[in-house]
DNA sequence: TCAAAAGTGTTGTCCTTACACCCATGT
DNA sequence: ACATGGGTGTAAGGACAACACTTTTGA
């Protein structure tokens, strides 16, 4: 007998939720958006959707992010389910979140006004809906995790970065101050930077040199350890 | 205006699925269950069922884990959310994965026979049911990356150990052969472990020292870095 | 007395850290 | 000329890895 449906089981909504992560050069930022429906409509959210009856959750995830960045192809990992019964008040809905580090100039490029999206300093977050600040505390934890022994911070930087730019990156990450010297050391001893012969001639007097990612190198060696951070804890 | 549902979007089954690690003294182990209801009665599968209705995903976790051990209080911890649409064949069923250590002598006072459980070699994991092997593939991995820096695998290990059955356990989930020396220098030098001054004459002629884990340090520590396995890929 | 597993120490190498000065440039 | 941030080298200490012999005891 071929079976067709579970019985008296209970059903659920099953969302998204996308903790969006970006660097402007000098400090970690997070996307939040104003949700533009009840309940709570007009308080900041971060980006969301429902899952499509024939949708994987991962193309859910990246479905929900490229409407709100128009961007693909960016660094996107399941961070964590959510599933209190009444995380949301109007009906059962589970959350499964996704994590996110774009290019925040990719970004610029393509945003939508839609959704009235702003990048927040990770230290100035407005309250937020239904349990979003415990998520982006959980997205926050992992970030550190990850970028402790995986060279995965590079998703945040342009195309072409400075050195003192990465380290302002690993120290806002890490809430921590880093020496310049140990610095640049470890991070060119990875083989993944190749120096440009020109300068970010912007934000120094003397200018610092521009380097880019080695993207063979990068996805050969990402899932190698690296330990970036002397003396961190989670 | 009080809004009761949301419209017109899809509502899913959510179930858990546990993937349960256990160590006999020798070898890691993984239980598993038959399967007790169509479709696909009979084969072997995780434990695992539905999220009721009022109950978190956590709770529910421990419920099916405790339907199946008798146990609380067990080492217990969200893997990955599994969403593929046509992930179980008879309606769309989210699997939320938790991955649990438990003490395997504890579990063998208790056994359940209901579910017509077994232990198995990693090795020699038989066909599953839908993704689970999927599923075992990624708390394996996640049980190699959380213990090469958190004390975890004490969690599988019983009130009294030796240090040779510590590191045939660390020598199973890493594959791989771990000079003694070494070992026992690093272990101890953590201060988790204490001595005890009698010996396992079982396995066996000279007889190896028992050490108990010192609770109140292993609750402390526990997400300080440690780093046991020399060389370890994940 | 022999076999089998437990237990223990040393050394060289490499990685990590701490630390200070010179350089290039715009004002 | 000076202030600002960029770039570099060295030395000491600690962690890690490689390695071999002695001990205990049951058979």
């Amino acid at each position: 007998m071929q079976i067709k449906h579970y019985s008296h089981q209970n059903r659920m909504l099953v969302a998204i939720d996308c903790i969006i992560f970006g660097f402007d050069g000098l400090h970690l930022r997070l996307l939040l958006i104003k949700r533009g429906f009840e309940p709570e409509k007009g308080r900041w959210s971060l980006m969301g959707g429902f899952v499509h009856a024939d949708e994987s959750f991962d193309n859910a995830a990246a479905r929900i992010l490229k409407q709100l960045t128009s961007l693909d192809n960016v660094y996107l990992e399941q961070l964590y389910a959510f599933g209190n019964p009444h995380r949301d008040p109007v009906e059962r809905t589970a959350s499964i979140t996704y994590f996110s580090l774009i290019d925040i100039n990719q970004y610029e490029k393509q945003i939508s006004h839609e959704y009235h999206a702003e990048w927040f300093h990770l230290k100035k977050i407005p309250s937020l809906i239904f349990d979003h600040k415990e998520m982006i505390k959980m997205a926050k934890g992992k970030l550190r995790y990850k970028a402790a022994f995986h060279p995965v911070l590079f998703e945040l930087l342009p195309n072409k970065f400075t050195l003192p730019q990465m380290q302002n990156l690993y120290e806002d990450v890490y809430e921590s101050v880093i020496d310049k010297r140990n610095f640049s050391r470890k991070i060119l001893s990875t083989g993944l930077l190749i120096k440009q012969n020109h300068k970010d001639r912007e934000s120094s007097k003397k200018g610092a040199y521009y380097y880019k990612l080695d993207k063979r190198k990068y996805m050969r060696n990402f899932n190698a350890f690296l330990n970036f951070i002397p003396n961190h804890k989670i």
